[in-house]
DNA sequence: AAATCAATACCTAAAAACTGGTATTTTTCA
DNA sequence: TGAAAAATACCAGTTTTTAGGTATTGATTT
């Protein structure tokens, strides 16, 4: 398996260079710092497989990934970073990319992961991982927010206004209103404020 | 000389150990994924050189040093972070940790700050942290407010009113408010909810 | 077919937040 | 020691949120 390895913090990048050359079925073709580097390096020298981090220079792993994935369907593509968010991990799946891989994993994990990859399977079954992927899910039923409530909260976060809201929606600002009252009682919560910090605790 | 590598990313945490365990003259005594484990460890079996991460659970980098440096003078530390904030660097010298590296500085910057730092000198005159201390806008932005606003931040995020916190602190209305005025101004943000997810993203 | 839920909309009044000022004292630091 | 920064406080006016409600319509469910 060729493997790049994507991360601009090169005392990772050579660290896990150093810590998986020496297996058998892995060659490491190449190592770069930055984002644009990436597809630069692809288009010489096809890899199998990217190891790629989400923060980079000149472009991130995010973008870095859908551009690549529509060039070249075949590349394997395993983000590794040390963000467990929802948002990072919904976005690398709706691209397309095959692994999702924590900074605090172990060796075992990564070499388990890029194998598992290379013989095409999605690898985002990490603890951690699938825990914050089903807080929206299991946050949302807990409190029995409805959709419309949901698409209120996301709205509110962007620091939308009632008004701005009804905008958005086409709807009254009566609605609105009428939604945040609702969605403070079903969660028991004082204002704005206290929501959008429980709203982010949970992964809305 | 004998190091002990502290930091919570497996991966990187491995990965050095990795890349430097054949050196000539360095034996890597242990490896830690805690705050709390540095110091047990520490006790147990006393090393020459500690590579230390600032963020890690339950203790971070800094409460670490400060607390080593008081009971073992003769300990030497090496910061190994991401982060090239002047806020950190200074708080670590005032310490009197030892030295002060990047994580995307090389093997050999690496291998050359552990020496020196060995031979007894102070290594923060790296050209990576000066070069990059103008990045990570979010954190410089974070660090330019006072210590009363992160305080009412602190506060706003529990949901409490510009009254309760007056309250709280013994302020008037009118000073919190201040305080709030200026807080938005600063991080460029419309209002509260901005704020909170704007406080919950940058850890405040 | 009745009941429930989701989504919609309206009303009022009070409370809180936000805007754009000014201004004094205290603390910090060069 | 003198200047700058931080913390304090005030005011007036506007906008937004919050807390009480009520009420209609369409979809779903029992």
């Amino acid at each position: 398996m060729k493997i790049l390895i994507a991360d601009d913090h090169q005392l990772f990048n050579d660290g896990i260079k150093s810590l998986i050359i020496n297996e058998f079925n892995i060659e490491i073709i190449g190592q770069v710092y930055d984002g644009n580097a990436v597809t630069a390096f692809v288009k010489k020298h096809l890899p199998d497989i990217i190891l790629l981090d989400i923060n980079m220079p000149l472009m991130n792993g995010i973008e870095v990934a859908e551009i690549l994935l529509e060039s070249y369907p075949n590349l394997k593509i395993i983000a590794l970073t040390m963000y467990a968010e929802p948002k990072y991990i919904k976005e690398f799946q709706r691209i397309g990319v095959q692994g999702y891989l924590l900074k605090n994993a172990s060796k075992d994990e990564l070499l388990k992961t890029i194998e598992s990859v290379f013989l095409g399977n999605k690898m985002y079954n990490n603890k951690l991982i699938i825990n914050n992927l089903h807080s929206e899910d299991s946050f949302v039923k807990l409190h029995n927010l409805t959709k419309r409530e949901v698409e209120v909260i996301k709205f509110l976060k962007e620091g939308m206004t009632s008004q701005a809201i009804a905008d958005k929606l086409f709807l009254s600002v009566f609605t609105v209103d009428t939604h945040r009252k609702n969605i403070l009682f079903k969660l028991n919560l004082k204002n704005t404020a206290d929501l959008i910090k429980y709203a982010m605790e949970n992964g809305i």
